[in-house]
Parts: C-alpha cells; structure tokens; sequence
DNA sequence: GTCTATATACCGATAGAC
DNA sequence: GTCTATCGGTATATAGAC
C-alpha cells in the first residue's frame, strides 16, 4: 500500500499485454503498437517505462520463469516421498502449461534455443528444469524408481505436457476413443499414471518386463 | 532426368536456405535477405521463384510434413503388432526430431497454433498426429494396451521428443546421474520403455497399482 | 532466369507539448 | 507520466536491364 504503489499500475497493464502479445506473436512478430493499444496506453508511454522490445520480453519471460519456480519449487517440497513429489510436480507443470499463455511462451524460446534471452534468463529457465529432474534423479537413487535419465525424463515430461495444452487449439474435433482424458483436471492423474506405470496391459502374460537385474 | 531438371535445382537450394533460417528465426523473424544470402542468389530471384515469404514459408513446412508422414506412415505398416508398431513410430518421431531444422520448425508451430499456415497444411499436421494416434487405438481396442487417449498420449510423447531435442543446444552440461540415455541411438528405446513399462521400480512391493478393474 | 537498383510500407524508437 | 507527431532504419516486394 505504500512501496508497492506509485509507478506499477501502468506498468502491470503493460506487462500484461505484452504477455499476451508475445505469446501469440513471438518476440519478432509482436509490435510495439499492438501491445501500447491492448494495454490501452501510447506507444510512447511504453518506451518511457521500458528501454526496449527486448528488455520488454525479457521482463515477461522472467515473470513468469520465477513463478514457475516458485511453484514448482513449493509443490515438489509439500511431498514427502519422490512418487508424491513427482506427482505434485506434474500437477504443477499441467497447470502451468494450462496458463493462457506460458506454454506458446516456452515452446518458442525453446525452439530458439534461448536466442534473444539474457544469460541469467537462461541459467533462471534451466534451474526451472533441475527442479523436477532432481525429484526424478532422487526417486532413482532411493529405488523407488528404475534407472532412469533425469534430464531426458523430465524434458519429455514437460515437453509433452506444453505441447499438449498449447495444441489444444490446434486439435479442433480430434476423434477420442474410450479412456479419453477428458476433463484437464484428470490430465495430471492420467500423465502420472502413464508416467509410473506405462502404457502396458498389465494382465499381458506373454513378455512381462522381465526387466532382470 | 527428364520432368525433374529444369526450373528445380536453384528452387531447392532456396527451399533448403528457407527451411534453415525459418527454423533458427522464426515466420517473422526471417529476413528474406538472409535467405537469399544463404541461397547464395539474389533475393529478387527468390521472387521470381515464389509469390511472398509467406508461401516460401508453407512450401518448407508441406515438404516437411508430407516426408514426416511418408516416414511415419512406412514406420508404422511395417510392424505387425500394436507395440512393435509404436516401437517404431517412436524410432521415426525421434529421428525426425533430431533431423536439423523439424524441431524448432514444429514447435514454433504449434506455438503459434497453426497461425500463418494455410487450411491445407494444418489438416495434413493433424493427419501426422493421427497415425501414431490411430496406432495407441488400436493398441487399447486389441488389448495390448490400457485405457489410454491416443490423442493426449501422442502429444504427450511427440512432443516430449520435439522439446527433448530442440533443448538439446539449451542444455549445456547438466549434470546427469546413472541411466543417462546417453547415445542418441538409444533414446528411442529409452522412450519406448518409459511409455511401456512407466518408471515405477517393478520390485517395488509396497504398493502395487493393483489397478482393479 | 538472374541480376542491380529502387519504391514503399511498416515499425521501433524519439522529440517535444501538456 | 502521458500524449501526438514524426524520424529514420529496415525489410518486403517490384522495375527494369541483361
């Protein structure tokens, strides 16, 4: 009510349609105008909050990766076990990439390969990763999980999870048979269940793993 | 020697400059300069060759998509079982994540939710889908697999390999404990086993799913 | 078919009034 | 702090010679 008073309405609203704008657009595609008019404001005014295009996006990625870690960060320590913490891990990462627009935010830095983000937005976006993989790692080491690559489990584990929510869009009446997801709710129970259990028939008597040693 | 020569051999540099620099910058972040540059023509010529950047756009987007559902497709008919037929599928959607410029190009894509692209590229996208998709049915529907959402699981599973390799050059060295995938070789068979048999330890006597039902 | 200019529009950023 | 007006660079696209 004090600090946090004079100089951030605007700035909020600014932010906000940047947001949004970016998610759509990407960086290159956005423009300055259609941000200054979604927020309501001239484009100068923007220019007198910010230095530039850049450093706008760059304040929107870095919003967003702190919550991020936040969250992922407060979820995975309310588990007291690496199943419960993955499993929290995942409903966090579900809800994330549920976001209006974090998932299309993410897939495009990703595809850029972080080009046009600050060095410190990057070792921010990687300790965003490591917070999951150590969850994963942890479940090995304790033996609740197989020997697996944390690394490579958890970027395909968010990986589908963004492109997932983020194609939703895309689907437009993709025909579903029986077991369908359904509801998002469901989404982060069913990605768990895949994820610790596969995809396998349990009853299938043939060739059980038999995944010896 | 006869059709296929003339008014083709400069086109096809051209369609592989594009293909590189929209997929390291994006629709819009692409100067047509540039290409032409990579082309090694000038870009007028480019112009004489297609109408705007944005069917240059589609035209390396149709060429990637038709030769990742020819691809998918072949994979696919040549398995004579649900899980062998994944097996492959998920060999293919690797090999193709990992080709150069099909990751960031995709994902971009489905960033932007198929914005930019012409009606007849966004059903031929949703037809790449539907082949492994088509595949998890017909897994469930024989038995061999659970109750899945073909849908929610393929998505889960490309795109978990698109954000796996295109963050390959985000990743630099992140520590990795045993089980390392390691060799790119091996990451199919990584993943096929994780969306199989989960990553829940088989011993684990504890708490079996006992999935009822 | 391929090039060297060049037109023209758009957009990031600034000047300067209020 | 916020606006209107404008500058200047850049990039798509075209003209026209060869």
């Amino acid at each position: 009510m004090s600090t946090r008073r004079n100089g951030s309405e605007v700035l909020d609203r600014i932010l906000e349609a940047a947001t949004e704008i970016f998610a759509t657009e990407g960086l290159a595609g956005a423009r300055v105008d259609e941000i200054a008019a979604r927020a309501g404001v001239s484009k100068a005014l923007i220019y007198y909050h910010v230095a530039d295009k850049e450093t706008l996006y760059a304040s929107v990625m870095k919003m967003l990766l702190d919550r991020a870690r936040a969250e992922l960060v407060e979820a995975v320590a309310a588990g007291t076990d690496p199943e419960q913490r993955l499993r929290l891990a995942i409903a966090t990462i579900a809800r994330l990439a549920a976001s209006p627009h974090f998932a299309p935010l993410m897939l495009r830095e990703i595809a850029s390969g972080g080009a046009g983000l600050p060095d410190e937005l990057l070792i921010e976006m990687r300790k965003v990763f490591g917070v999951v993989a150590e969850t994963l790692a942890e479940g090995t080491r304790g033996g609740e999980f197989r020997e697996i690559d944390p690394y490579a489990t958890h970027m395909l584990l968010a990986g589908g999870l963004l492109v997932l929510m983020a194609g939703t869009p895309l689907r437009k009446r993709v025909r579903s048979v029986s077991g369908d997801a359904g509801e998002p709710e469901a989404l982060p129970e069913y990605v768990a269940s895949l994820l610790l259990d596969g995809i396998r028939m349990p009853a299938a008597a043939g060739r059980r793993p038999a995944r010896k040693k």
